[in-house]
RNA sequence: GGUGAUAUCGUCUCGCGGUCUAGGACGCCGCCCUCUCACGGCGGAAACCAGGGUUCGAGUCCCUGUUUCACUACCA
């Protein structure tokens, strides 16, 4: 039973690709990639109403950005396309006909409004073996009558012939054996009149036939049709290659109750998207992770604990260390509530983590905006400037309020820690100070720190009114890195012409 | 309503019959470090859904109930 492994991601192109869909694309990448095997990207599109623009390349680019690679698929290619439903129309047809041919599929011609009507007098209305022969289609109808409604042009769709009072068997990696009893199943529709495509069930299991699909990975949303997917394997006399079945747990609210959605990102204030994402209807605009300053590697991390452990204590893992640890036995069956705050953390621990120069880079766009010239400053320069403040972000958004004072002196003093650290006199200091920083020679921090820390002591002056005083010049406020670093990087020119600054400019505030 | 899945700190979870006075992480609180804010270090509060079994012994196995979630479209 050694089968090559192939796996398919198999998004509908209906809007952004969901932060859960998302994690279900990953969870197919790492187990390909552990395997050795195939890593298919197939888009969904057989429902001609809820097509979106843009979503395709959506998806393209979310997954490229993530580091999901993708080995067979529209734009890749690959021997068993094409790779786009709605382009594998007539492959559909073929099979829908052997369906009723072998009398597993039958016609309906009930129209909407009849079905509707049905449910609205029947409580629990369900079409299948109990009620089939009430309805209009080729089981209840004479053979001549059926041949001259489809001759005549009839709308009708095609049914799968439910046998009821059937055990069925869905066997999950992650559930175990899942029975249900094929009665509570209706004859699903497996072709629709309305737009001549099949219905994602349909579809679904001759893609994943013909693409040679190994292991069917997919959100939990899918585990009760399971069971008729199984029945239409069967149907098709394919049991024997069915994939094995791996339903994923879902992603839910982090309040409240029910799986996220899009609606959580705007009323709780975080991203459920990869990307952001432009809705070409409505015009709303939702965050992505990507433009909201999270790190690719974080991201994917964070999806990946998840809902799966690597079975100890071990959370920060890079992509190779979860391709190579990855296991359905460790998913958790459980759906899980998103934790923003976790996300937030891991990419924190990304940033810190991140070579400085490599930081520097994706800083450089914020000195943009702030009106600074990049070029002003050497690479080292700006690489230190972060790498000194990388510890104390969530964000690479964060950097400039954490580091921008590197790049432009102080304009204001921040009002709370002028009230509590400059009083009437502190100009005097800061004046002595100058002259202090002034006389020395090596301005390096250690030597610098010794030296001013020196004359504080000798002067028997309070350390901490002197030295927040001294950072408020520099820094407009009382926070950041250790304040001989700064002065260090700064130079002894601009620190002394920043001191003279603050004391040209900051008042005294009475309390 | 029906069907299925599910069940350990607020959250993500390790646990696969004794080593559990239940461990880790996020968040929260306190202490230390300290020129500030952070980082970091140390410590704290915080959980086995309930009831029955099985067993010498159950967070771990079984049953029932309950909980939560999903599905129940000519959507995926």
């Amino acid at each position: 039973m050694e089968r090559k492994v192939r796996v398919r991601f198999a998004p509908s192109p209906t809007g952004p690709l969901h932060i859960g869909g998302v994690r279900t694309a990953l969870y197919n990448y790492l187990f390909a990639r552990q395997m050795g095997g195939t890593m298919i990207l197939r888009i969904e599109d057989t429902d001609s109403n809820r097509f979106v623009p843009g979503a395709e390349d959506y998806i393209n680019e979310a997954l490229a950005w993530l580091g999901i690679g993708i080995d067979e698929g529209v734009r890749e290619g690959g021997e068993y396309g094409p790779y786009k439903q709605s382009e594998r129309r007539d492959i559909y047809r073929h099979y829908v006909q052997q369906l009723l041919d072998a009398g597993r599929a039958y016609y309906a011609f009930d129209t909407p409004e009849e079905l509707d009507a049905k449910r609205a007098e029947i409580k629990n209305f369900q079409y299948d073996a109990s009620t089939r022969m009430q309805m209009r289609n080729s089981l209840s109808m004479p053979a001549d009558e059926v041949k001259r409604l489809i001759d005549e042009g009839h709308k009708y769709v095609v049914r799968i012939k439910i046998e009821p009072d059937r055990d069925v068997t869905v066997n999950d990696l992650i559930r175990g054996e899942v029975t249900i009893n094929s009665s509570v199943l209706d004859d699903k529709v497996l072709y629709k009149s309305a737009d001549d495509l099949p219905t994602y069930h349909l579809a679904n299991i001759v893609d994943d036939h013909l693409m040679e699909v190994s292991h069917v990975i997919r959100g939990e949303e899918w585990l009760p049709s399971a069971p008729l997917h199984v029945l239409l394997y069967e149907a098709f006399g394919w049991a024997d290659t069915m994939p094995q079945w791996v339903h994923l747990p879902l992603l839910l609210k982090p309040d409240g109750k029910g799986k996220l959605s899009k609606r959580d990102g705007d009323r709780l204030g975080f991203p459920v998207f990869p990307l952001e994402w432009h809705d070409p209807a409505s015009g709303d605009l939702s965050s992505g992770y990507r433009e909201g300053g999270y790190l690719p590697e974080a991201v994917v991390n964070f999806l990946a604990l998840l809902g799966w452990n690597p079975g100890d204590d071990r959370e920060i893992m890079s992509m190779d260390e979860l391709i190579r640890d990855f296991s359905f036995e460790h998913c958790s069956k459980k759906g899980a509530k998103f934790d923003y705050e976790k996300g937030k953390w891991f990419n924190h621990e990304y940033l810190s983590a991140m070579d400085d120069a490599k930081l520097a880079g994706l800083f450089k766009p914020q000195l943009a905006e702030h009106e600074v010239n990049a070029d002003d400053y050497s690479d080292e320069f700006i690489a230190r400037a972060v790498g000194m403040v990388k510890t104390r972000i969530n964000f690479v958004k964060d950097l400039w309020a954490n580091c921008g004072f590197f790049f432009k002196a102080p304009e204001a003093y921040a009002e709370k820690d002028v009230k509590k650290r400059w009083k009437p006199g502190t100009d005097d200091i800061m004046r002595q100070l100058v002259g202090v920083l002034d006389g020395i020679d090596d301005f390096s921090s250690a030597n610098a720190e010794a030296i001013v820390l020196g004359w504080i002591k000798d002067n028997e002056m309070h350390m901490g009114n002197v030295m927040n005083a001294f950072r408020l010049t520099v820094v407009g406020e009382c926070k950041g890195p250790h304040m001989f670093d700064i002065t260090e990087l700064l130079g002894k020119e601009e620190t002394i012409k920043r001191i003279e600054r603050g004391i040209a400019n900051i008042q005294p505030i009475d309390a």
